[in-house]
DNA sequence: CTGAAAGCGCTAACAG
DNA sequence: CTGTTAGCGCTTTCAG
C-alpha cells in the first residue's frame, strides 16, 4: 500500500519490527510472547507495528531455542497385510474407529493452534524412521494408537525418552501414559443384555487375538455369561474387518445353527455378520440378537441398526492428547492410565 | 556403553560428530547432505563418528538456515454443517473419499521421508491461521482438497504466494495447480451404460450444486442422456452423505414412481438410495437400475455392490504431491493441471 | 578437497 | 520495565 513495506522478497523479522517500533528486538519478543512487564503504551506501539510490517515468527528461529517444535505426531502402528494395492494407511483411513481417534486428537489440539503430523509405523523401517523423526526434532512427542500388542513402538518411544501418550493399554508393562476403555465392562454389558432378552445359545465373533482389546472383550463376554450360567461360549476370531465378520458368522451359523444371540467384538464385523444372517433367512433380532461393539458411523449405518457397546473414542482421544501436552510440558510428569466407562445403546439388533 | 558417550541429557550436535572424526564441522554437514568433493577415507570416519555418537540432525537449525521446512500440509477447506456433536473434522474422516485422499498423499510423501501435517479450514478463521501457519514455516506448501467451489482459500494462499496444488479445479479462475477428473466423461459413461441395459424412465440425484465436481457430474449426465434423445432428466440434490442419498431417492421415487434408472453422483449416496429402494420393494438392478460415481469402499459393501464410476483418487493425490513438491523446489514453475479419465465399473446395481 | 567464519531469526539471562 | 549480549545448531561462502 505504502511504499514503506520492504519489497515482499524477504519477510519481516523482529529486528524490521523493533526498528519500525522503536524498541529492542528484546522487547518485541516479550510482547508476541504475552510476557508481561511491558508498558502498555509500548505494547501498542509494537502491536501496531507488528501489522504494519505484516511480521510472522519464525518457527524455526524460535525452536532452536526454545527447543520446541509446538507440533506433536499422530501415529498409527501396527501390521496389516501389505499388499501392493491395499497398502496399510489405505486400510486405516477405511476404518472409522481411526477417523474417530483422528477427529478426537484434532478437536482437542486445534483450539490450541496445533496441528497433528501424520505418520504410519507398520514395519521395523518405518517405526524407525518415526523415532529418528521425532528425534530431529520435527515434533515435541506422539500420540500413538496401536492396531497389535507385540508392537514394539511404545516401547522405542520410551526408551527414546519421547514424550508419549497410547491410546490403549500396552501389550508389555512399560512406563507410558494411555487411555483405555473398560473393555471387559462392556462385554459384560452386552452379555446381560443378550441375557434379558432371553436368548440361551450364545455365541461370540472376537477380534484379532493378538490384540489386548479383542482378548479383554472376548473374556469379559465369558466371564459374564458364565455368571449368567452359560459356562461355554463358542467363539470365531475376526480380524475386525467387514469382511471377516462376514467369514465369520457364516461359520458359526454352521457350527452352530441353533444360535439365537451374538456378541460381536466391533461393529464393523457385526455389519458383515449382520448381511450373512440376513442371507440365511435369520430375522434380527427375532431369529438372533446381534450386539456390536464400538458404536461407530457402521452401527446407525447397518439395517436393522445394531445394538451396541459404545465407547467415547473422541473423548479418550481428546484426554491422549491433553495427557501428552502435559507430559511435553512437564517433562519429569509421573505416568498416568485413564479408563473411560462404556455403555449399552440399544437400537434394533437386539 | 562406554564411559565415550556424553551423558543422555544432550543431544550430539554437529560440533560433537566433528570432534569425534577429528574434521571440521563443515566436512561433517557435507557428507550429511551428501556433497561429492568428500575424501571417501574421511566420508567413512565421519559416517563411524556419526554413528558412534548417536548424532541425529536438528531440524530447527537446519531450516533456520535453508529456509525449507522439509514438511507439507494436508488441508481440507469447505463449510459442513458445523454443529457441537459432528464439527467439520469429523465429517471429513467419515467421507471414504478423504480417506482415499489422504492415502494417496501419504503413499506418495512417505518414500520421500516425509509427512503430512493436518489442517482443517472450515471457517474464515480457521483458513486465517493455515495461511499464518504455513507463513511462519511449518510447512513448505500445502496440498488441498475443498469441498466448496466458493472457498476462498485456494485464492489466499495464491495471494500469500505459497506453494500449493489443489484436488479438482477452482471455483474462480486464479493461477493454481491442480489435478482433477474428467466429469462429465464419468457421467457419459453412467448415461451411456443405463440406456443400453435399457432404461427408458431415467433420473438422478446430484451433489451439493455449490461443488464444481456436482455440477459437472449433472451436466454430463443431463448432455448424454439428451445425446441419447431424452431432453428431459429429473433431479434432486444431495449432499454427498449417506442420509441425503435416503431423502433423495425417497423424493424421486414419489415424484418419478415410474422410473427404471437413477445415476448418483456418488457412492455414499447411492447406498442410501439402494437402502430406500429395497424398502420400497424396488429390485435392483431388475425394477431399478442404479450407478454411482467413485468407486469408493461403499460401493462393494453395499448390496447389491454398485456399478459405478471409477477415478483413480489415489493417484491424483499423488500427482497433486508430486507437483506441490516441485513446486517447493522450483519456485518459478509455471501453474499446470493433470486431468484423469474415468472409468465404468459394472458390478451388480446396474 | 577441507577448514574458518559468518550468520539464519529468535529467546533468555543479565544488567541497568 | 527495557536494552545488551550471547548463543541455539546448522549451512555456506570464501580462502587455503
Amino acid at each position: 500500500m505504502s511504499e514503506g513495506r520492504p519489497p515482499v522478497t524477504a519477510a519481516p523479522t523482529l529486528e524490521d519490527v523493533a526498528r519500525a517500533a522503536g524498541v529492542s528486538r528484546a522487547t518485541v519478543s516479550r510482547v508476541i510472547n504475552g510476557i508481561r512487564n511491558v508498558d502498555p503504551a509500548i505494547q501498542e506501539t509494537v502491536r501496531r507495528a507488528i501489522a504494519d510490517t505484516g511480521y510472522v515468527p519464525n518457527r524455526a528461529a524460535r525452536s532452536l531455542v526454545t527447543r520446541r517444535t509446538g507440533a506433536i505426531a499422530l501415529v498409527v502402528s501396527g501390521a496389516g497385510e501389505e499388499d501392493e494395492a491395499n497398502p496399510f494407511h489405505s486400510q486405516v483411513f477405511a476404518d472409522p474407529f481411526f477417523g474417530r481417534v483422528a477427529s478426537g486428537v484434532v478437536g482437542f489440539l486445534r483450539p490450541r493452534g496445533i496441528h497433528p503430523i501424520l505418520m504410519f509405523a507398520e514395519t521395523d523401517e518405518a517405526r524407525t524412521q518415526v523415532i529418528s523423526f521425532l528425534r530431529q526434532g520435527y515434533a515435541d512427542g506422539a500420540v500413538l494408537v496401536s492396531t497389535q500388542s507385540r508392537d514394539p513402538l511404545p516401547r522405542q518411544l520410551v526408551e527414546a525418552a519421547l514424550p508419549s501418550v497410547l491410546f490403549a493399554r500396552p501389550g508389555e508393562a512399560i512406563p507410558i501414559s494411555y487411555v483405555d476403555v473398560a473393555h471387559r465392562t462392556g462385554a459384560k454389558l452386552a452379555a446381560d443384555h443378550l441375557v434379558a432378552r432371553g436368548c440361551r445359545r450364545v455365541a461370540t465373533i472376537a477380534g484379532p487375538l493378538d490384540v489386548l482389546a479383542a482378548q479383554d472383550r472376548l473374556a469379559g463376554f465369558r466371564d459374564a455369561m458364565a455368571a449368567h450360567g452359560h459356562p461355554y461360549i463358542p467363539c470365531v476370531e475376526g480380524q475386525f474387518t467387514y469382511a471377516s465378520g462376514e467369514t465369520a458368522m457364516e461359520r458359526l451359523l454352521s457350527e452352530q445353527p441353533g444360535l439365537d444371540g451374538v456378541f460381536v467384538a466391533n461393529d464393523l464385523m457385526a455389519q458383515g455378520a449382520l448381511l450373512v444372517l440376513r442371507h440365511h433367512g435369520r430375522r434380527v433380532p427375532e431369529d438372533v440378537a446381534v450386539v456390536g461393539f464400538d458404536d461407530s458411523s457402521a452401527a446407525t449405518a447397518s439395517r436393522p441398526m445394531l445394538t451396541t457397546i459404545r465407547h467415547p473414542v473422541e473423548d479418550m482421544a481428546a484426554e491422549m492428547a491433553r495427557l501428552l501436552l502435559e507430559h511435553v510440558d512437564e517433562p519429569g510428569k509421573p505416568m498416568t492410565s485413564v479408563i473411560f466407562e462404556p455403555s449399552l445403546v440399544v437400537r434394533e439388533s437386539a
